[in-house]
DNA sequence: CGGCCTATGGGTATCCATAGGCCGGTGCCATACT
């Protein structure tokens, strides 16, 4: 029906665990046939299928791909569209004559849309780049902290969550926040063995650039370079442009037209290179990239290992270098703080929603309270974290009776300092990845949680030589994957050991480094559980 | 968080030192206007 004459043993293991009525999440690479998971699941159960998509373009994609094979069993619903269509396609959805729905996790904050869906009684509820409910939605896009709520509304459905990429506490979360039921977790193929991994350091931003600009002319094309800024990105494409190289920047700052015009050229080859921030990247599939290099460091070794997957999807070889001063750190550690809401704040919010008795848009508070949007939204988030407030699935919140102001204000800063401090964690991982003197796919796949022994032979440490053979595993003190417990830190997971140091996750302050002679020595660290 | 820019004060140097403010990434949606 969809076109594919068989599907793999992934695609397969995952639609028989969700027409088995489990909850699945699928971590698999981008064009190793995630839809066909979804579609092919949907249609052997019987009712219809929500499927729910970050970005338009991205639903839009969809619906024209099913289109080639099931005509007219897509549709979308988002703003683009008129009252009139709108009431129309979820007027055929609740009938039955459309099988798959698209839509954003905003769209499901109306409570009429819900219940029409409802209506419909869907069998499949589907969360595409599930990651961006971990990635998204604590501060940036907060509806996809609430699709869990809608999941239950529409009288949890089974739930397919389908990312390319999800370190453990990403995963953990998607299972949380979707509210997934006895979660069946699959993961498949995160080593890219093709793309060679590199650093090159430099201790200025000027020398580093220059550096980057030579590289890019010399390499083999098409190629994408990273920057974090709109302005660099711009700056970086007009000089490349300058030195004979096809290139045009790409950023979320730019008009859709623009935006769109760049991304077709670069996908039909008239364009050599693309100079893009993070807004650039979800939904491309372009087999033949050469090259994905950084001008600066991402925000988490999450976000880098999604670009440079972005390379060498035909197989062939291709590079990702990251080109490192320690002085990109600022900038994301800038990102990493959020949007801070002090006590007061979140204080200020809690009365504000008591006083007003009912449910209440929180949206509405911003005058009695004196807050931008983001951070009331920041707010609530954090007291609903702490079970202060109830957010209904409108996006109103209520207040939960009988608990202390002082105290919810308290538990709601020390829930925003956890939050902040895995993002810093976050940020210094990466950070480790750029100083790192062992292998770096071996640094990869162990932040992912896979079981890799270096040396890999294709990163600048393994050529240089500098990379030992696997420690004995019998030879570390905690086996990488064991819980252990911390002081002050609490409890965690042993991640990985190098030079000396152990790297462990913990549950609350993420991704910490310590010092095993100085562990060993003060027996900071003890294995928890069996 | 911290680099960069501008304003200010001191004081008369073909301006310097310092303080303070500004800026920086991702997209949905609703609303007002042309």
């Amino acid at each position: 029906m969809f076109g594919y004459d068989r599907l793999h043993e992934a695609q397969k293991e995952a639609i028989a665990s969700v027409l088995g009525g489990r909850d699945t999440l699928a971590i698999m690479p981008t064009g190793s046939g995630k839809s066909a998971i979804y579609q092919v699941a949907a249609m052997s159960l019987g009712g219809p299928t929500v499927v729910v998509s970050p970005l338009i373009a991205l639903q839009r994609d969809q619906v024209v791909a099913l289109e080639e094979n099931a005509p007219g069993q897509a549709a979308l619903v988002n703003s683009t569209l008129r009252p009139a269509e709108r009431e129309e396609t979820l007027e055929a959805f609740t009938e039955g004559e459309v099988e798959f729905l698209f839509l954003a996790p905003e769209q499901l904050a109306h409570a009429e849309t819900l219940e029409r869906l409802r209506a419909a009684g869907p069998s499949l509820f589907v969360v595409d780049e599930a990651h961006c409910v971990s990635e998204w939605g604590h501060d940036f896009r907060p509806e996809y902290l609430r699709l869990g709520a809608a999941v239950e509304a529409l009288g949890h459905p089974t739930v397919l969550a389908l990312t390319a990429t999800a370190a453990p506490p990403v995963r953990e979360e998607i299972v949380e926040r979707l509210g997934m039921r006895g979660a069946q977790i699959l993961v498949r193929g995160f080593d890219r063995p093709n793309i060679r991994l590199g650093v090159q350091p430099f201790e200025d931003a000027g020398t580093k650039r220059t550096a980057l600009l030579e590289a890019v002319q010399a390499a083999p094309k098409p190629g994408i370079v990273y920057a974090a800024t709109r302005r660099g990105a711009e700056e970086f494409a007009r000089d490349l442009t300058e030195r004979g190289v096809r290139a045009a920047a790409y950023h979320a700052g730019m008009n859709a037209p623009s935006r769109e015009a760049v991304q077709a050229a670069f996908m039909a080859d008239e364009l050599e290179v693309i100079v893009a921030t993070t807004a650039f990247g979800m939904g491309i599939d372009k087999q033949g990239v050469r090259f994905v290099h950084h001008l600066d460091l991402s925000g988490s070794v999450d976000a880098y290992y999604q670009e440079i997957g972005r390379a060498g999807r035909d197989g062939e070889p291709a590079e990702a270098t990251l080109f490192y001063t320690p002085g990109d750190l600022r900038l994301r550690r800038f990102f990493a703080g959020g949007t801070l809401v002090d006590a007061d704040q979140v204080g200020a919010v809690l009365r504000a929603v008591r006083e007003h008795g009912g449910p209440v848009d929180p949206a509405g508070l911003g005058e009695e309270t004196g807050l931008s949007q983001t951070r009331l939204l920041s707010a609530v988030n954090r007291l609903e974290e702490v079970g202060a407030l109830e957010v209904l699935p409108d996006g109103e919140v209520v207040a939960v009776e009988g608990m202390e102001t002082p105290e919810v204000v308290a538990q709601a800063a020390l829930a925003q300092e956890h939050r902040r401090a895995y993002e810093r964690s976050r940020l210094e991982m990466m950070r480790g990845y750029a100083e790192t003197g062992g292998c770096r796919r071996e640094f990869l796949l162990s932040y992912f949680g896979e079981e890799y022994h270096p040396p890999c032979g294709h990163c600048d440490n393994c050529e240089a030589g500098r990379v030992q053979a696997h420690p004995n595993p019998d030879g570390v003190p905690f086996a990488i994957g064991s819980r252990v417990a911390h002081p002050t830190f609490g409890e965690g997971l042993v991640m990985r050991y190098e030079g000396g140091k152990v790297t462990v996750l913990f549950d609350q302050q993420g991704y910490q480094t310590l010092a095993l002679p100085v562990v060993l020595e003060n027996g900071l660290l003890e294995p928890v559980g069996a």
